[in-house]
DNA sequence: TATTGTTATACTCTATAACTATA
DNA sequence: TATAGTTATAGAGTATAACAATA
């Protein structure tokens, strides 16, 4: 059995390259962690979201969810105020100098997501995206049935 | 910028997904970590082999294949012995407990593989393959440069 | 009793480098 | 001085569950 022939495995280290290669846009330039980037894209989407809008936007647990608002609360990049419809919740919202961060690093990461596509043709990349829905459908039944 | 639509978030879920599928097997039935695992195949390519050979056939750092191997050698699949040519370096080998383990793992890994592809035809699959070596050489540009 | 969000804990992974013994 | 392999340590990431406040 070739590792290098076997797809789960060039799947994963294609993942870690270009998590890597993304990742140092907004981890090596901006000291963010990637929880906290993915909770500001989602913070993005709207003005103000509850801290379980936050988790539905994303594939995080509500544990990381809570320690990235955490850490983007004492950056400055994040507010929260309590939901005046639920003592239990927040709202929360990028602040300022958090939508300004996040504005200039969204160009970036796409310029890297374009570079990191650019040998590939409109129809290869269909095909891609397709291939990895159905994969990724496989996969969960798999996970699903043990 | 929707994360969901954004390659390299697409790509960190799937490689997740399939890997969690994939290891399944191996983990969850056999007790072995992913570096054990990827440490077998590559001794199961040789009789034997040096420390060394091992670090070639597979991604991983030095340390990381001294503590599989270490695991390996505490749990009766693998035995090592001083290289007669090097002081420095050891011979490893794959003891017939590892050799039999590793031969029932591969079919199930393998069928693992063919159900989560179940759904590419023939064409789908040279573009997928054809699509990793490209964005791989595109990534690997993007983490030498910065 | 159930839910929102926080905190605690432990386990795995990863990264760096110091260390030993040979070469 | 360099190399093969080990050990130490610290930082992320992940998973589980206990917990306080509120519903």
């Amino acid at each position: 059995m070739d590792l290098d022939q076997f797809f789960p495995y060039q799947l994963a280290r294609l993942a870690e390259q270009v998590s890597l290669a993304t990742a140092q846009v907004y981890q090596t330039r901006f000291a963010l962690g990637r929880d906290e980037w993915r909770v500001m894209a989602a913070l993005a989407q709207a003005s103000e979201m509850k801290t379980s809008d936050v988790l539905g936007r994303t594939t995080m647990e509500k544990m990381q969810v809570s320690r990235a608002l955490a850490k983007l609360e004492r950056d400055g990049l994040v507010e929260r105020s309590p939901d005046p419809e639920d003592g239990r919740a927040y709202l929360v919202r990028l602040r300022p100098p958090g939508l300004a961060l996040y504005r200039k690093i969204v160009p970036m990461v796409q310029a890297r997501e374009e570079y990191l596509l650019s040998d590939l043709s409109e129809a290869e990349r269909k095909v891609l995206s397709a291939a990895f829905a159905k994969v990724g459908e496989r996969a969960r039944q798999l996970i699903r049935h043990g």
